[in-house]
DNA sequence: CCCATTGTTGGTATCGATATCATTTACTGG
DNA sequence: CCAGTAAATGATATCGATACCAACAATGGG
């Protein structure tokens, strides 16, 4: 920056001011200044600008998996919506594990980000604890913790099970089954499974027909491994709600190959309003948790409580409410 | 990090090299600072630790979209491959746009990272000045430029296209037609199709039957809308080369609509081994890029550049073979 | 004509760590 | 018994920027 302020014949002081859009520089200077940089090829560093200035322009963004539609979306929403304000994303994954998880939420602390976006409300004990100590905001999304660290952004995974059970049940069927949410590992897919049994049983419905996938990230592969023993396990099953649309067009072409019409002989509903089952054959209902939307509303959170200090007004949950899309899988049986 | 140092009992200094694995510290000293530092919750600064010396452990990683699991693949194979030398990714993606891939290439050059993956060999003149200027290792990947910048770790589209071509050839079919392969910004779907147009012309074939999808990424959709307009164009094709599987597959979700067969009437391909194209009936013949190996082979590149210095003796150029992977969506009509 | 205000620039200390050199102690072999 | 080496720790300068305060010119109202 010094070599920068010769070239242009100024003090780096001012050399730092032309690179900040709001600061004090008259614009003649400024051009002079920018152009010298471009002649020296100079690029700023932000990581000293950040250590002298305490901002170092990171928001930390943790996901389960970076192979995965939704979670991606997500991101898309935080990166386009904090880049207004120059943050810029320092994502890392899990692998759907706690474990990993505090080991990733260390790291990142590390860089100091400005906030950190963290998937699911359940964490380690450890990893919670830093999290609130870290001294930035922390939006916990893709669910609802009953005890928040600190924001929310997010919806009940339960209701919307309930949703789909609801549909299911409004189409006629009743011996209906759940496919993959892992208890140990990921919580919203378990909460799905939980909600989906709450569902049935406050319809006095049988709940039991609960069938393993194994741990997430749960293949479309796994989703018709699974289904295979669903149909071996429960012949008459009418309708197989799924833990998401990957395992649920896994199961479809299951039955595809087994020949079992859907949604003649058994309907199929999935989660996450992943393009797939929106343009398979037939296509898939599912429900559309506004994956983007979640990444918007967590960047606006964000940039929120930057700005107006830790004890914004604004309401520190946000509720996002999951879309039902019915589609030709689980058309009625009267009306197919 | 002087707070801890009190709590210990000990210098700064000390504090500095306990948080190292290499340095000479008495393992007493060590295990009385690391506990010093949990019982404060402290977190190392590793902005300020990389701007004294220099090493920031970034490597920053540019990427089409990031929500593509080709990409995904990629990506995850250069963080398990940095993973064990400390080095952690910083992503960014381009959406498929060379002026947004030069801001962002800017943008991560800031935070002074310690090499930098780009997709593509493509660039503004601007950012291939940067990349060749910023004196780190640049890897340019998917695919093999002409003037590479400094290492490349690829593969030839359009080679992997002609495989296509010669195994379609080889089932009797001849009318051939491609999909995709937008000419403005998505290089490597361009190459591809480059690949598609040379091999046909090299075997007599006739190479006009090229479908736009319009502009990268390619949706399922748009790959059924093309495959529409394609069947109304030329409605006697045997065969169609898709840019991607899920291209692909929206085309094959069309032909189910359309109620023709495949491959039976019409043989479908596609690129990229993404899961879809291994469980959808039929399952649909594609080639496989190995894009986790690619992140991988990248990530050990790096490490070794940064470790034998700038002029390593291993060579610049790590080709990785895509893999043809023959499928039931282009079995023979003879035996189908 | 003076003083307050605004626009513009520079000087100095500092952000939180590490590189480097210096120092002390313990131990080894001739 | 002493030089020589290794292990362990500390002191100081520094990485590349910004915060903060100071300085000065131009402007304008009283």
């Amino acid at each position: 920056m010094s070599d920068v302020a010769r070239e242009a014949g100024v003090s780096p002081m001012t050399v730092s001011r032309a690179f900040k859009s709001d600061a004090y520089v008259n614009d003649e200077t400024r051009k002079a200044i920018l152009l010298a940089a471009d002649r020296l090829g100079y690029v700023m560093d932000s990581m000293a600008s950040g250590l002298s200035s305490r901002k170092t322009g990171f928001v930390a963004v943790t996901i389960p998996s970076i192979n995965n539609a939704n979670f991606a979306d997500t991101v898309r929403g935080l990166t386009e919506g904090l880049q207004e304000k120059g943050l810029q994303v320092l994502l890392g994954y899990t692998n759907y594990n706690q474990e990993e998880e505090e080991r990733l939420v260390r790291q990142l602390l590390t860089r100091r980000p400005e906030a950190i976006v963290v998937t699911g409300g359940t964490h380690t004990g450890k990893c919670r604890t830093m999290l609130e100590n870290a001294g930035i905001p922390v939006i916990e999304t893709w669910d609802i913790p009953a005890l928040p660290i600190d924001s929310i952004v997010g919806f009940s995974n339960a209701e919307a099970s309930a949703k789909i059970v609801g549909h299911l049940v409004s189409t006629g069927r009743t011996k209906i089954a759940f496919l993959g949410g892992d208890a140990s590992r990921d919580t919203r897919g378990f909460d799905r499974r939980r909600g989906f049994v709450r569902e049935m049983e406050a319809r006095g419905l049988d709940a039991t027909r609960l069938v393993e996938a194994g741990p997430p990230p749960i293949s479309m592969r796994e989703g018709a491994d699974a289904l295979a023993r669903l149909m071996s396990r429960w012949p008459d099953t009418e309708a197989v709600v799924c833990v998401s649309d990957l395992a649920a067009f896994g199961a479809m072409t299951e039955c595809q190959r087994r020949g079992l019409a859907v949604p003649g002989t058994i309907a199929i509903a999935g989660f996450g309003a992943y393009e797939i089952s929106d343009i398979c054959v037939p296509p898939i209902t599912s429900i559309d948790p506004h994956c983007y939307q979640i990444g918007l509303l967590a960047a606006r959170r964000i940039i929120d409580l930057l700005s107006d200090g830790p004890d914004s007004g604004t309401e520190s949950r946000t509720l996002v409410e999951p879309s039902l899309l019915v589609r030709a899988s689980t058309l009625s049986e009267r009306n197919p």
